[in-house]
DNA sequence: AGGAGTTTGTGAACGGGAGAACAAAACGGA
DNA sequence: TCCGTTTTGTTCTCCCGTTCACAAACTCCT
């Protein structure tokens, strides 16, 4: 076990680590919806998708949560992962950009059970103005302060064109949100403590591209022996 | 230089170089457009957001395609970037779940831009069957044989409810599809000559909460200096 | 032509994560 | 109570990826 302070749980969870724990967090809901009360690491692990090894390493980052002999208690050990996380808490999120994409996330119900609240989708489009969407009206961009300093938000979600994503951002930045998660294919730059994560549907067809490319390139006809 | 055999180019990039080459490729695509014919490998770091030096190495994965003193044909090392990925060829894929987030997909301009053509829509409900999504008619989820095999799909994407993932990546592997894009909230199991990546919207915004519970969690106040 | 300035390509050091392997600890049965 | 069995928590080693730093190479100016 490492020294840690008696006030405070540990502090340095890899980053790997810390990505991987919604996984284990998902994992474990639905062994309790089945029923399990308990499970090994190596259950676990087969149900996140990881080696056995690297979850018990992960999982000693948080604590010393299960028994020698026994496993996890599942229930016990989702609260924990959940509370790390910081997911039992309620997370307002404002959702700017509502195309498709912006839609699809408002109607998302993966992110209502997991603690992210949507208090508000935006869109520069007046022509998107006043339409309901997952049961809120969309509002113009304009409204973004007052949003963020009402509902005390943190996380902004951009699923704009590429063009305004910067512009978006900046004006997130600037109302005092401090977590962004950019779905606009295009880098956005930000002040140092502010996080940003992006996801780029595109880019990973291309990864799946590359690597089918050189499934068949090998092989000289359709053929293929592997 | 690395030992390379004369007849075809360097085989083994490595994993972390292969998921930015689609960030350079999109960085040299918007350089391009803005009437740029050469940059510097700062200048597209820049552009990708990444290191100046990482950058040079991952390009000098591929071969020598700047120019020392000069730097690089931004048109050149779009369509050398563009090859080695494979995007320069024609894509058939298919995407199953037109739900919200499997419309938006459907609509996403990023894709056919890219080489990725979607050539048909499947959803397991009867009552989505014949509704047109951005010019295609979703089919039933029993067609995919015959699509596959009429179009030579390779790429297949999963957009269903999470229950129904592993059954459709089960008929997929059947059919003949090599790689797979899962946006269903679960781990599903496939062969080994099989590829999946897997793109999990929550599973982003909870790295986001965890960062953000530990900016605030140190300060007692609203008010944090850093 | 030659030298100063610029930028690429790469060797080498460094850090972090992955996985194997094992010691520590808990349970169960005699 | 004591021993065998099971499974966790952790140490150790290896490998991949990142970054620094510099030599090689090209351009431009005199």
């Amino acid at each position: 076990m490492t020294a840690r302070t008696s006030s405070e749980t540990a502090r340095d969870i890899p980053e790997a680590t810390v990505a991987r724990l919604p996984v284990y967090l998902r994992a474990l809901t639905t062994l309790s919806e089945q029923g399990t009360s308990t499970c090994s690491s190596e259950e676990l692990a087969v149900a996140a998708g990881v080696n056995s090894a690297k979850l018990r390493k992960d999982l000693s980052y948080l604590g010393s949560y299960g028994t020698r002999g026994v496993g996890y208690d599942v229930e016990y050990l989702r609260y924990q992962i959940a509370r790390e996380i910081g997911v039992t808490q309620d997370w307002p999120v404002v959702i700017v950009g509502i195309g498709n994409l912006g839609q699809a996330l408002a109607n998302y119900s993966g992110f209502r059970s997991r603690g992210f609240r949507t208090v508000a989708l935006l869109d520069a489009d007046p022509a998107r103005r006043d339409e309901v969407v997952a049961g809120l009206v969309v509002r113009p961009f304009a409204d973004l302060e007052q949003i963020v300093h009402d509902h005390a938000v943190a996380i902004g979600v951009i699923a704009t064109p590429a063009v305004a994503a910067q512009d978006v951002a900046d004006r997130m930045v600037a109302c005092g949100i401090t977590s962004i998660l950019n779905f606009a294919p295009t880098v956005i730059s930000v002040p140092d403590q502010v996080d940003v994560r992006k996801v780029d549907l595109s880019i990973e067809l291309q990864i799946l591209a590359y690597h089918e490319q050189r499934k068949t390139q090998g092989a000289p006809s359709q053929e293929v022996g592997a």
